[in-house]
DNA sequence: CTGAAAGCGCTTACAG
DNA sequence: CTGAAAGCGCTTACAG
């Protein structure tokens, strides 16, 4: 197994000129579009490069302008719907302005998202599309910068990164639903979120830190800004939350968030949640098929709010209110952010926060203690 | 806005070379690790490298080894499960050997799959991973196999195309879940798949086709793949299809499927279809909404077969019978070929098709002509 | 093991 | 408007 070499005699801008009968130069004006050319050199160039099949080389291009005409995206995983989405924003965006997008993911790891980083950089990118694992520091952020490589960021911010940014109104959307379970009577709402890596230490902290004011809400991340919205909801109706109840799941993963959820449905009648804010698709499918597996119904024996556009909602019986997020807008504008950059726009950083929708199917549900449920057959 | 000029003067291997004392060619031969080099060189080249900064520029050495590490691949739709999924795995192999990845979508339409085959040629990918829209000519993907890319086709073959294949056992997956319905009693199984484009007609003439033996199952589309296991099973089985329940929903779109099994249970009930084969995860979805719409029950009333692997069967009822294809493994072996065919692996092409995971939960359902049903209130 | 020279396929000043 | 020359940042033979 030897390795192949190098590819095929490709035609070159030098056989074009040849039989054409113009220099390279010229040829390469015509070819590439730039400078000054007759109409009648450009027509024998263009038959000549016809004839002969050329395809521009644009690794030669980029070596001399600098400019690959490619982005980097690195992407928490690709194949969660959120990235997927997202994704396929940017790829539209940049498929019109003839860029390509070069895809990594991070796993949400920082040392995989350096390596990304540099990988992309090594590969000349012209500019990075990526969800920060780092809010603080990134330096590889910082540095791909310096390189003149530029930045967007989605769905997460890196504290004072002179780059644009493009996110979802997280502590609104959250503070909006959970508002909406307070005035229909409940008092009692669990709330189940990732919520792995803080700076505030643990939830009593954080919410400690909401009060004295000092928790900027653009720092956080998207699990934490959710909570924030909850605690403000709170907040506002005057209901103390229960400690208890805010969950941290830490484990991104279904099967955790199902038994989170499966737990407090087990506590004490008195202390159990009449009402449960799932904190993400993750945990918005943990939180349903615990609730199922209990033979439990929404929204008559709890009321259940999802932040997930979720798809499944057209299967599964009314109630539950979502928060839809609109991914693939934001996939765009950063994409559009971004090649506004490269092609030189110099202006102030933008920051732009995007609503969320909130859909309710059916009415939110009582404020009605769950029965503690009889786990049903799994099928 | 004036276009960003170069980047910035970035460190070179001149620069290292200078600091280090060698000549640029030996610095070369450090950072590139090619040919030979002393330990002491080695050292003081590195940390040249280092206390400059030095980051290689791929651009530059792919121009000479005409090898750019770097695939393209030409997904449908990446914000789609299959695809995403997919990309997951070809995005993990390739960064494993050090390769990028960029990212296309075609929209299953041959002038996008044709453009995107052009741009990332000329970005010079060493190779193409590709959802093929056409199974027959795709001379677009026969010239880049000419210009020295490898070309590793996944979901779908291209008839004679000289290039590896990954793709997933429909035809079989089909017979078997349709032969269980049979095994069941069902005798009037409806079908709905998107069946959009056929070199074969209508759905009477590809029976007629493959009555007579003609079709190959290897250069159909997936859909049409799953009604040849569909066909299969009847035939084993004795039972004759009715043409009625074969419906071909013809746009790839959840109302257009729902509408579909709509029309399919609005039948006389003599001819209402007893069980539904749902031919992917939009025509799934399409099902669902039409079935719950009216209020019946899986399996009770109508029993289901969903080709398509679904995460929300957690929360559905029991009953359905899924498809669940490996896709995020096809993804993997995919990028595995096409890495070792760019490492120079000439041996005979591979046509992997792998088989799909039959998931039943609970039982598969009486053979009962269902209700009409109720339309329920939209909630 | 190291260095001087040539060159990958293009674009960029600079003359004409 | 066109062409001769230089050069982007590397790697590749080829001498030594």
């Amino acid at each position: 197994m030897t390795v192949a070499k190098k590819r095929a005699d490709s035609v070159t801008i030098v056989q074009v000129a040849t039989r054409a009968g113009v220099s390279t130069a010229t040829a390469g004006r015509v070819l590439g579009r730039y400078g000054y050319s007759s109409d009648e050199i450009r027509d024998r160039v263009n038959q000549a490069a016809d004839e002969l099949g050329y395809r521009p080389n644009r690794l030669a291009r980029g070596l001399i302008t600098g400019r690959t005409q490619t982005i980097g995206v690195v992407a928490g995983d690709i194949s969660s719907d959120f990235y997927a989405s997202a994704m396929r924003g940017i790829a539209d965006v940049a498929r019109a302005d003839g860029f390509g997008a070069i895809l990594t993911n991070s796993d949400e790891n920082l040392d995989l998202e350096r390596e990304a980083v540099q990988l992309l950089l090594e590969k000349q990118v012209d500019g990075l599309i990526v969800s920060p694992c780092d809010l603080v520091e990134s330096p590889h952020l910082r540095a791909a910068l310096a390189a003149q490589c530029r930045v967007v960021q989605i769905d997460r911010v890196v504290q004072d990164l002179p780059a644009d940014s493009v996110t979802v109104d997280n502590r609104g959307a959250a503070k909006d639903c959970v508002g909406r379970l307070l005035s229909a009577g409940h008092t009692r709402i669990a709330f189940v979120a990732e919520l792995e890596s803080s700076d505030f230490g643990d939830v009593a902290q954080f919410i400690a830190a909401v009060a004295t004011g000092i928790v900027g809400p653009q720092t956080l991340y998207p699990s934490w800004q959710r909570l924030l919205g909850y605690l403000e909801a709170h907040r506002d109706s005057g209901v103390r939350p229960d400690l208890d109840l805010i969950v941290r799941v830490g484990a991104y993963s279904v099967g955790a968030a199902k038994q989170a959820v499966l737990d407090l449905l087990a506590l004490h009648p008195a202390r159990r949640p009449t009402a449960l804010f799932a904190g993400d698709g993750k945990m918005s499918t943990g939180a349903m098929a615990a609730i199922s597996s209990l033979g439990l119904t929404v929204p008559d024996d709890l009321s259940l709010v999802c932040f997930d556009d979720l798809d499944w909602m057209g299967f599964v019986g009314g109630g539950i209110t979502a928060v839809v997020q609109p991914v693939h807008q934001m996939g765009r504008m950063a994409a559009e952010f971004l090649l506004s950059r490269i092609a030189g726009d110099e202006s102030e950083f933008r920051h732009v926060v995007l609503a969320a929708q909130i859909a309710e199917r059916g009415s939110i549900g009582p404020a009605r203690t769950p029965a503690r449920g009889r786990p049903t057959e799994p099928r």
